[in-house]
DNA sequence: TTAAAATGTCTATTGATATAGACAACCATA
DNA sequence: TATGGTTGTCTATATCAATAGACATTTTAA
């Protein structure tokens, strides 16, 4: 985890480049937490402490607590400390039979796929490339925001061939889930055929559906799902929260 | 592109969140230059229009430019406007034979890979498990710096079990790869078997060696290398600056 | 019971961020 | 050579971000 020459992290925000400091070192804090640099006490350092280690004051520092606070990953204890309330990270895989539901599976008590939005609109010339259509044919465009125990994971937008998948929103809306969705219209299998990941901020749209503060990131997957034949069903570009989930790539 | 109802995406910055406005647009015309939205003027719009367009003063946003143009990524001129100078993102294909300098390909004319550091040390309760050793087994790390075009971009720290690859830091630094570094010891192929992909802001020395500002967003990839036994050769974190790459999985 | 250690609250001050308005300088083109 | 559209510069003001110090309140443990 240290730096270059073995060196610690100290000084590790920077003044004066837009970000404020209290959102650096929440975001520093945040990310400690994920890959388990407290698990040993459950809590975070004093604020004096942290107020040392990242050369600022202590009420920078209570700046940055509270926002974490606010975002229900701590709670601050008069007297005892700043005690850490969750760190889970969903793991995501992705392999040729990937699917959103099952592929969380045990990680979440509770998983829900709710459609915000459905519309048939034209091909835009990048979607009809990728589901094999000629620019300006029907396609189907949902909406969806995926939820893990209450807590929204991804949001989604998918595009399928208006033609041969007409009624999937209402069919999404019922079962909650592209897999089913699909069963029900008559696919019963399909798999994975390619993935692309970026990462981005989020706009101000996602921010609202997942939850998020301004400078949080997304990782960004773009995917084409095909039938057994190898004829494109889906392609979808989905947004994940960074902070909550991790993508595995098994080869 | 558009948001859920089809409405173009307007205010999309937030006040009061820690991150400055300036910081906010830059980040937002940033990203628009990268997916092309700007493609047909080569140019970014007036000063006066994307302070209409965001709800902010043209201080604000001229505020944001300047930082953009420090970047290189765009040049104002007088009386006629803001030139868009680079606009491109590597695309770095995640498969069973993932190499990096091969991966990139004719992408860019130049590719560089730097040893910044090396070192022989005990291996962590992770790194062992990864490599399949025991915790405290010797294993050499590299930290290399990857560049295509003289631009930086990835920060890997690797580890190899110290026995079967003593030496390999002088082959990285002759062959600037690790392929070769692995031919040079008598590896001739290998594959990669897992890739974990996350995304974090830059800490303070990546922005340092990838040359980002805070803020800036990194696609992280922790990934296993085996030889074509099965026997893990390699584990590595590499940091990617996201704003110039991304990946692509073909499944 | 006491003391140490931790978070909570208040006041005051400085520097960075954002707005507002006015005008200069420059470029392309009619 | 005008003119409209663009970036560049300046002044002024209000708000947010960060520092500094003092002290209260609560918990834990000696």
């Amino acid at each position: 985890m240290a730096g270059r020459g073995g060196m610690a992290g100290l000084k590790q925000v920077q003044r004066q480049t837009g970000v404020a400091l209290w959102r650096q070192i929440a975001d520093r804090i945040r990310e400690a937490i994920s890959t388990g640099a407290y698990d040993e006490t459950g809590m975070v350092p004093p604020e004096t402490m942290l107020a040392l280690q990242f050369g600022v004051n202590r009420h920078t520092v209570r700046s940055a607590l509270a926002a974490l606070a606010q975002e229900g990953i701590v709670r601050a204890v008069q007297g005892r400390g700043t005690l850490i309330e969750r760190k889970e990270r969903l793991n995501f895989p992705i392999t040729r039979r990937t699917r959103f539901t099952a592929g969380i599976g045990d990680q979440a008590r509770e998983m829900r796929g709710l459609l915000l939005d459905e519309a048939q609109e034209e091909a835009s010339a990048e979607i009809a490339r990728w589901l094999g259509l000629k620019p300006g044919e029907q396609v189907i465009r949902l909406e969806t925001l995926r939820q893990a125990d209450k807590r929204p994971v991804s949001r989604a937008t998918s595009w399928f061939p208006a033609e041969r998948f007409a009624g999937i929103g209402a069919a999404y809306r019922t079962g909650e889930s592209i897999t089913k969705a699909f069963a029900d219209l008559g696919l019963p299998d399909y798999v994975r055929a390619t993935t692309e990941v970026t990462a981005a901020h989020a706009s101000a749209a996602d921010m609202a559906d997942l939850e998020l503060t301004p400078g949080a990131i997304l990782l960004i997957a773009k995917a084409m799902n095909t039938d057994l034949e190898g004829v494109p069903v889906q392609y979808s570009i989905s947004r994940f929260a960074a902070d909550r989930v991790q993508f595995t790539i098994e080869n």
